[in-house]
RNA sequence: GCUGUUGUAGCUCAGGGGUAGAGCAACUGAUUCGUAAUCAGUAGGUCGGAGGUUCAAAUCCUCUCAACAGCACCA
């Protein structure tokens, strides 16, 4: 019986009998043989080893194909598993999966593992790279790989196991004395592996449940080249040097310190900032229908009963008392809205009625969720709510949907992901008000013909979210902006309007936020310009620089003409060499630089140059209040 | 919250039972200079906090606070 294969460029070739995938590559040349790791039959990623039994469609899969790295990785999480068996002989492995850049491992152990481990098991992957040993594949019933993995000692793997039908055949994989349950494909040797790197450990529950033992995880990266690893490094270095904690500290922006965990201080020029942010903001609201309130900080605890945030959000608010009175601190502007809607009566011809507030919010985050200014317990919301009737949700969503994408691309930000969360298991409201709210969202999201992804019991507990997540420059998410769908709180707090027909109606809430909270969108646009801001949010947009003595009365008259204009202007007549000063308010980002000489005094003019060294040449004073006034209507120089 | 790691000068970090260190920044003086570091000098620390062991603790032990990484959480 002879079988043909069809390769990927077309061509055919035949054989006798049944072939292995490795010796479709041997037949294809030796050199091809030498370096496949799997085999894609019928679209099928398989091991080397699989047999192919009739005519079918074959691609060698080598390292220079995306699955090959991904066989590459899942491989070396067993060399990983492997290694710590041989010198922790008393550990217990239970999974280890393939992530993106690299895998990890989850193993039982009776103590934590440390750094130094981490040193010794590395090396003993490297030997076990070196020993060459072939992988092999066997197949055993569900019932005796049980009882096999129980007999071993592993009992987690044992767990797993069970929890698969009894009537499926399981796939195991040898390497050595190594043994464990895998789906496959592995690459066939272990010498295959050679580019790998531990990169640290950590506790990680059984399971994925706080409720459940920890285990210990070690996060491995692993590449198809030396290079390829070493690029990733470097990668993960240049990220490093954008964290927003470290060029907070350099650009002088805010501080942390124990005394309020969670909660930021900050200075002149990253207050500068925010500042920008927030009445840019602030334009969003007036010019889009938003009337701006503000309210108190603290608010009884019957009104948060009465939200619902009482018996669903308390564990995360911080509680006050005076004068036998229990307060909270508000974790969420919504309420204190509702208040405002509810004074007086309301017609329908009011609706939709947007309220707007830079609401400062705390909430006892756990300890270790604090991150940065990224993930903080005090923090301030460009909350919005419109209280609108069911006809009004969709255009209003619809509405907001091009709002925010308009206000992203000013930031610079022009990729968005879009997702719709659904009922969490923990939530107010009838089911029947759900699925009105779910469907709001959906329609709004169909007709603004974006793709979305659907994230199952992930909305609040009032109602169904979209979340709005952007890309930075280096390709990570954040999620910022949400709209929510609200048909119970509203009813809660006891909100009404007049309808056309005189009877009294409950409106709908939307709740709604473009940047989130605005110390992590500053967070994130740290991190996306790496300290180095755009014109219109830079702290110092520009600063003046005398050369010597002879010129500081005109640079003066200089910078104070700019600052009359509205230019955050600084001057630096400190008796230091030019190249000095340069070198610092560049390392301070300062986009523009004005140097001021003999020449330029002569003259009446100044020489520009920007941060990075770029000469703009000499100009007038006008002539350089233009360009600072052009680059501030830029923005961040993105259209959509 | 859980596991691990870390906390020393304004910043970055060294020192690991025997007198608290470096570079940068700061301050003082000299230098008056043309596009990313001028020279010299001075000052600066309860070694995160509280207990303990010891003749002696930044160093060892216990507790505690905070930060970092991951997990869980992100309503």
């Amino acid at each position: 019986m002879s079988l043909n294969i069809t390769l990927p460029d077309g061509s055919v070739r035949a054989f006798d009998g049944p072939v292995t995938v490795a010796e479709v590559a041997a037949n294809i040349s030796a050199g091809l043989a030498r370096v496949a790791l799997a085999g894609k039959v019928d679209g099928k990623l398989v091991d080397t080893s699989f047999r192919i039994e009739q005519d079918a469609s074959v691609a060698i899969i080598t390292s220079h194909d995306a699955d090959g790295v991904e066989v590459i990785r899942h491989s070396t999480a067993h060399l990983l598993a492997h290694a710590v068996k041989e010198v922790y002989p008393d550990v217990q492995v239970t999974i280890g999966p393939v992530i993106e850049n690299g895998f990890y491992y989850d193993f039982a152990t009776p103590r934590p593992f440390g750094p130094e481990d981490l040193a010794a098991i590395e090396k003993r992957m490297a030997e076990i790279n070196k020993r060459d040993l072939p992988v092999i594949r066997e197949v055993m019933g569900r019932d005796e790989a049980v009882a096999f993995f129980k007999n071993m000692g592993e009992a987690y793997k044992a767990e797993i196991i069970s929890s698969i039908p009894a009537n499926e055949q399981l796939s195991l994989y040898r390497q050595g004395d190594f043994i464990d349950l895998c789906r496959g494909p592995h690459v066939p040797s272990t010498g295959k592996l050679k580019v790998f790197k531990l990169m640290r450990v950590a506790g990680a529950y059984w399971r994925g449940d706080s409720k459940n033992e920890m285990l210990q995880r070690v996060y491995g990266t692993a590449w198809a080249k030396k290079e390829d690893q070493e690029a990733y490094i470097t990668r993960l270095e240049e990220a490093e040097k954008r964290d927003h904690r470290k060029i907070g500290k350099q650009l002088d922006l805010f501080h942390l310190q124990d005394d309020a965990p969670g909660m930021i201080f900050w200075h002149p020029k990253g207050w500068s900032l925010w500042q920008e942010v927030e009445q840019y903001m602030r334009q969003v609201y007036r010019k889009h229908g938003y009337h701006e309130v503000r309210c108190p900080q603290i608010l009884d605890k019957s009104l948060w009963q009465k939200s619902g945030h009482w018996d669903n959000f308390s564990k995360n608010m911080f509680t006050t008392e005076s004068e036998a009175r229990d307060f909270a601190i508000k974790p969420m502007n919504c309420p204190g809205h509702v208040q405002i809607f509810n004074q007086g009566v309301r017609s329908y011809r009011e609706l939709p009625l947007r309220y707007g507030e830079f609401g400062s919010c705390h909430r006892n985050e756990p300890s270790g969720a604090l991150h940065g200014v990224m993930r903080v317990r005090g923090f301030t919301q460009d909350d919005g709510h419109i209280f609108c009737t069911e006809d009004q949700i969709q255009g209003e969503v619809s509405d907001f949907i091009v709002l925010l994408k308009r206000v992203y691309a000013d930031f610079g930000f022009t990729d968005i992901q879009y997702k719709l969360a659904t009922r969490p298991e923990q939530r107010v409201g009838s089911d029947a008000t759900w699925d009105k709210a779910e469907q709001a969202l959906d329609q709004a999201l169909t007709a603004a013909g974006v793709e979305f992804e659907v994230l199952v019991g992930e909305g609040a507990f009032y109602g169904p979210k979209i979340e709005f997540h952007l890309r930075d420059c280096i390709g990570r998410t954040w999620q910022c902006g949400t709209i929510q769908a609200d048909f119970s709180m509203p009813g809660r707090l006891d909100a009404e309007y007049v309808d056309e027909d005189n009877t009294r109606k409950v409106p709908v809430m939307l709740h709604r936020a473009i940047l989130g909270s605005l110390e992590r969108f500053i967070g994130i646009l740290i991190e996306n310009f790496a300290g180095a801001f755009p014109l219109w949010l830079a702290p110092t947009q520009l600063v003046v620089m005398n050369i010597s003595e002879a010129q500081i009365p005109y640079a003066q008259q200089v910078v104070d003409a700019l600052r009359a204009e509205g230019v955050r202007a600084e001057i630096d007549l400190r008796n230091e060499k030019i190249g000095y000063k340069i070198r610092e308010h560049s390392m301070q980002k300062v986009p523009l630089q004005v140097v001021i000489g003999d020449k330029e005094m002569a003259a009446q003019v100044v020489a520009v140059r920007d941060r990075s060294g770029q000469d703009l040449g000499q100009m007038s004073l006008d002539g350089l209040l233009a360009l600072v006034r052009a680059g501030v209507a830029e923005r961040s120089g993105v259209s959509v």
